[in-house]
DNA sequence: ATTAAAACGAACATATACGAACATATATAT
DNA sequence: ATATATATGTTCGTATATGTTCGTTTTAAT
């Protein structure tokens, strides 16, 4: 048996009684308790479940999606954007933070901001800032996507069209070097849009290397957007062409 | 804080009857008292339970049970619950679940459902069904409770008022002997309230021991549901009331 | 108050679980 | 078929949990 089907069911038997031992699942598995210690700890790394001396026990606390891309949030690169963009939110705004590492990362660090509003229609974002108690936290409805703990659909743009934001900080699939803002999935461009609509500020949160990336469905151009938080200088064409639209482009180390 | 697999066992032992004592649990785990007593100390530095002489009782009670608290209670008979009223949900359909821990028990024995579309206002219910793909899930929006997870508010009724579920399964924090189905919150009874309305039938799961509690406000009646788990009988006068209503009350060991 | 029994916490010794590094088997791609 | 990547097994030094001992504190009975 391959480790792709441990571990889920290992969540299963975790889910059953709240707890498992390496040794039982060694047995129960017929493998080393090696290799389960290392299933373990790739489970301990995504959330699902807590490790402990002996095995592991279901996190305690709310929410917790599976979410792959945990460790490499860590980046400094991206910390830094984030930490630049938390920097000019005042307290006592009205934020959105739709879906996207980038905008889990802007909640880490507003953890310590105050008297916020905070509207998402992203689960990750919610449980990331739920310690934070000087934060309201509304979820927009809407279907969940697995993959990304993202909530998109018509559902999601109808509540969204309820409010309105003194900033909207999205993230993106990809960038044209005309200034294009790309992402992948037809569902959340109609949701960005509809935030965009309803921001008096939209702050894109988004590294150099999506440039290098291609997606297919436009979400807007960098011309519409109030400011840009990335990492590396641009091209001095698309540079010029924000000066001109007055996007004020931030470089952050 | 320094993990072990026996500290949620400890504290499940001790919310069912209020007090563990050291020579118990080191039968129980097959350990010595002094790892108990480590054991416990870590839980009483924590605050999960206070320290007495031979064992530990937990924290004075001046306040509602916590999230947690709740969610260990009663664990066997809430799952008996959740799996009879599971078993009852036949595949393709559209189901709502809302706050409870009741509500979180049926969502687990859900995971293995095919073709389901699940409408919840409860994050805890959209983690416990991610892993299964066989099931939409869909969201309600609204201001997060971080108590419990839950989403409430006139946000959250609204969304639900756009949708028409096949059955709805709530939960509730007490029970009355004349029949009344109670909450603590306000919020969450108009948001439970809306949901029965939009429910083509209507099933409580609630054990007995919501009848030995008190809430304040009531969200409807024993009469208006179509089905009702739990565990114990009833007394006399309600069982034959609910013949009356055409309750369908449903004992489950 | 006095006293004995039980429970406690600290300190040390031992057992066990742990992760890293490497070796080997299995799956996947070329 | 061969090469490469991935998963698993093996070994070993380290970290952590547990058991043991012992002096002190608490409890309860006189």
């Amino acid at each position: 048996m391959s480790q792709t089907l441990r571990l889920p069911e290992i969540l299963e038997l975790a889910r059953e009684t709240g707890k498992v031992a390496v040794e039982d699942l060694a047995a129960h598995f017929g493998v080393t308790v090696q290799t389960i210690r290392r299933d373990l700890s790739e489970l301990a790394e995504v959330g699902q479940l807590d490790r402990v001396h002996g095995g592991a026990v279901l996190p305690s606390g709310i929410t917790n999606l599976g979410y792959e891309e945990r460790r490499s949030l860590n980046q400094p690169a991206k910390r830094a954007l984030a930490r630049a963009c938390a920097n000019d939110i005042p307290a006592g705004a009205c934020v959105f933070l739709n879906i996207g590492t980038s905008t889990e990362a802007v909640a880490r660090e507003l953890l310590h901001h105050n008297d916020l509003m905070v509207v998402t229609n992203n689960m990750n974002v919610a449980s990331i800032l739920a310690p934070n108690t000087n934060c309201e936290i509304i979820m927009a409805g809407g279907v969940l996507r697995r993959a990304d703990g993202g909530l998109v659909g018509s559902l999601t743009t109808r509540m969204i069209a309820q409010f309105k934001f003194d900033y909207a900080v999205i993230g993106c699939s990809a960038l044209d070097q005309d200034g294009d803002v790309l992402d992948f999935d037809f569902q959340e461009v109609t949701v960005s849009q509809t935030i965009i609509a309803q921001a008096r500020q939209t702050f894109l949160v988004a590294d150099h290397s999506k440039f290098q990336r291609h997606a297919p469905v436009r979400i807007t151009s960098l011309s519409k957007l109030d400011r840009f938080y990335t990492d590396l200088a641009l091209v001095p064409p698309l540079a010029t062409a924000c000066k001109t639209w007055q996007t004020d482009v931030r470089l952050c180390a």
